[in-house]
DNA sequence: TATGAATGAGAGTTCATTCAT
DNA sequence: AATGAATGAACTCTCATTCAT
């Protein structure tokens, strides 16, 4: 008998888990959260109905683990380009900062939607705007370091609706139209980073 | 002898759809269409739900009628505002534009999650979108008539995610707070506006 | 101010009845007791809601008025039959017989529904059956005088299968179809009365 | 190691589906279509509302199911006297016709309502109508292979009228009364097909 | 550990009946 | 007396979740 090794076992339940997730965006993003059932997630991602509920015991954990994982990775994405900031011009701010907005236009839908309905949740639209909100917080201040509160704050506020039109954009627009259109957005952007930056 | 008056059977049943419909736009805002049940709506607004359902045939009906009622509201407002546009600075306009918006906040998230649930209704995203867009497209006529046709639709577009800006501004942010932020955002319509006219 | 003459009302009133069990038979007809709401039935008489229950004040008691209207019809008819079997050739008393079947079939239909339908009521299958067998047993006492008892119980169940078997030959059967086969079940009916009336 | 059989999950699933529709039979029997709810049913039969739905997603197919089930059986035991109607005398093709009939009278009250109910249904009182009119004509033939195509069907038609009234008298009469008045009946259908054989 | 049949609370909707007008 | 808007009990059906296998 050779040692029963755990990492397949564990590479076999990421795999699992991905399936699930990739089915539950696919669905919630169609249908809604009350509109999607747990059978058609599971059905839709190949998994066993009582497997699904072993890895996510309620329906609400599952859209927590979905949001959880969509607020962080966009917070990276954030860290990542305000560690750059400072080497830009604002010209190639703007650029990457709408850039970032290049994810998936159904994980936006699906997530907007989970966010409304888990208002109560870990990841309740308000949380998910102020992890936001503290991303593009720090892209300014690395870009502006003069930037004091109040100022930061309402600069950083206005960028966020800057942020969220470049998105919709990507979700709203046909393919070749919403590139650009979003070609028209970023000197809405630049001008916005100039105002702040040079007052 | 008084006239025999059905006014005040006609007045009543009037009274109760404004008091469904306020109850309805309210729960719909708070939990989403499908978490709202018919039994609550009817609950909130004092109504039996018999008689909800006298006004209202289905859910999806009171849904649709709600979102017709906004859809209808918001067309008018923007056609005024195109009547008026020719004699406004575009400083005025974008103020005006961005006045538009100031309808209670609790409609808008309300409208957003019905227009997603009623995907395939007479109201969905897609259509309301469409009017809008519309809206805003005749606005920018009569403000830059020389427009044509590839550069006006470019502008609307862009124009519509302004608009939606400005809306989730009200929406989002606190009562004083929202109205600092539009005074910051207003330049931007302006800007837009500008490029626009002159280009 | 002359007296205000009740005539006039209970002639409306009889109409009104009249009109109701008209729309009532031909729904129940089609859609059966539950299947047919009271409204409906008010809006096909050109009744008001209101007016049908002052009438009816249950659903149950309209099904069982037509039930009764329906006993009593058949009941009369049969003891015409009777009063006049003791002259008529067997031959045409068969025929008589089957002619008795001859009332609209939508009636049959509706009646058996409601009969049905109303197990408990004063008017159920059972009860309406036992007139019916009485109106037949009448008529075998006055062609056959002689028969007693048990062989007049067991003549009248059987000729009331085969007067059912006319009955449905009415219902079922297209019109001319009908008329055909009708005759070839008169034999029937007189070799069974022949039976009878001579063993 | 023995076979991981599934047959234990399917017997259970058969016997489930058994008690339902003995529980349905019954209860429709009772109280007819609409008068039954399908949480009787589930009570009647030991199921929870839930199961039920599992097996009939809707109460219209399960009535369905069960008229399926009685015209099926209906049809086979008319195939079989059909088969050995050429050995016999018409005394016994009679009397086994008859016997044909001796099926629980519960079912027979089930079915006329079921079938009544589900006029548009795939086994409508029509529908079944025609495949007893078949399984008759199919024996008609066996039994007197010169008869053609009118004849025959007015002999079926008249059949099948004294088939039903057979079938009405095991429904209707008390047990022993009832098999005194078949042997009454049996003549009757004897004489037909003498008619019919012999023209 | 993995499976999917079984569970039952709760949703949308209907309709016999009442009663204010 | 006549009307029809209002009422709410009761029905069909769904689906998150459990648990025997």
């Amino acid at each position: 008998m050779s040692l029963p090794s755990l990492a397949p076992k564990r590479q076999r339940g990421r795999l699992r888990v991905q399936a699930i997730s990739e089915a539950a965006i696919a669905l919630f993003a169609e249908r809604g959260f009350d509109g999607t059932t747990m059978t058609e997630i599971a059905a839709r991602s190949g998994t066993a109905i009582g497997s699904l509920y072993r890895f996510f015991p309620t329906k609400e954990s599952l859209a927590d683990s979905l949001l959880q994982r969509y607020a962080e990775g966009m917070a990276e994405v954030l860290a990542q380009v305000a560690e750059k900031a400072p080497g830009l011009t604002l010209d190639d701010l703007a650029w990457r900062l709408v850039a970032v907005t290049a994810r998936s236009g159904i994980d936006q839908a699906a997530m907007a939607t989970l966010a409304d309905a888990r208002r109560e949740g870990p990841y309740s639209r308000t949380i998910l705007r102020q992890s936001f909100y503290d991303g593009l917080a720090r892209v300014l201040r690395a870009a502006a370091p003069a930037l004091d509160g109040a100022r930061l704050d309402s600069a950083t506020r206005v960028l966020r609706q800057l942020m969220k039109g470049a998105l919709a954009i990507r979700t709203e627009e046909a393919e070749e139209a919403g590139r650009d259109l979003l070609r028209d957005w970023c000197p809405l952007v630049r001008d916005h980073l100039m105002r702040v930056c040079h007052d």
